[in-house]
DNA sequence: TTGCCTCTATCTATCAGTTGATAGGCTGGC
DNA sequence: GCCAGCCTATCAACTGATAGATAGAGGCAA
């Protein structure tokens, strides 16, 4: 891990690369130690349980994007900021952290199936901020958060950045 | 299981509960047995790998979409039956087969992912065959589709059906 | 300074339960 | 007699989780 990273960090580093790629059952306390260096019982030290992890990574991924996306709620401007926070996981070929837990998430622990309710709920909030959000936006704030979802989820599982954007083209008309 | 229907059905169908459920990850051939009343190595009789199994569901699964949406392409009328087969989704908190495996596709078996991706290039598709498909669409197809796709994860995320019937409005306007 | 204590963070070792998968046996209908 | 379709039994691998030992840093009293 990178100089200065504390290993709690680095452990929800790695958690969040696997979780995105693979959803909740796709990675284990003994896989995110061998990426971090350490044993799977000291990532138990620092996360008790895996509904302990999966939260804190829920809160962290969601402080994350509302920091990305700043105070700034001015229609045109907000929308594109909001954009690009999902241009960046496309061109990687990343899910939204939400969608990929949210995916499977009849067999995600209460608490976690709620914290991932509660991300795009954020979104959505975020874009209402807007003095006049509904008026400047070119469709809704719940269609332009789905719509972004799915048009990520999409490009993910074919492995197309292009899709993305073909998908997402309506709302810079 | 119900009688007429063949063991190899009612594991498809015990599959696909679990599967929009939970994702690959989410169900096992000893949880499929349980369902069917049978045991897991039988499972293994009719689908030899668990690849083998989430290949053929995803066939199936593919196929009943698309015999759902029938040959009708008239824009107006195939617009509101692609909803109608999402929102039949999102009325029982189901997720889309497609999506539930999608949301982890980087540790999918290959075949598996592909076919995944498949599904939504078939949904794609089957909008353009409309022969004024730009013109009489509210949106473009990749746009529509990713939306439903979107829409229901999150509908389902936050269990909540009332989000997805908001977040497509636009469609209907 | 020396000795001791405590806290943090890691380790080794182990647990019971689950996973996908295989080998080989039984049985009833054609 | 054969074979489709199911069974029992078993495998190695992996899962989340726990108990208990260890090492080192820092404080603090004699």
């Amino acid at each position: 891990m990178p100089s200065g990273e504390t290993v709690r960090e680095a452990i929800l580093n790695a958690a969040e690369v696997r979780a995105r790629a693979a959803g909740y059952n796709g990675f284990s306390f003994r896989e995110l130690a061998a990426d971090v260096g350490i044993k799977s019982a000291s990532v138990h030290y620092h996360f008790p349980t895996k509904a302990d992890l999966a939260l804190a990574l829920m809160d962290r991924y969601r402080a994350k994007a509302l920091d990305f996306l700043g105070e700034q709620h001015d229609a045109p401007a907000a929308l594109e900021r909001l954009i690009a926070l999902f241009r960046l996981a496309a061109m990687q070929s990343e899910m939204c952290l939400c969608g990929a837990l949210g995916a499977s998430s009849q067999d995600l622990p209460p608490a976690v199936q709620s914290s991932a309710a509660q991300f795009s709920d954020a979104l959505v909030n975020w874009l209402y901020a807007a003095p006049d959000a509904k008026a400047a936006l070119p469709l809704p704030p719940e269609t332009i958060v789905a719509l972004l979802e799915g048009a990520l989820l999409l490009s993910v599982t074919k492995q197309r950045a292009d899709f993305f954007e073909a998908a997402i083209r309506p709302l810079s008309a």
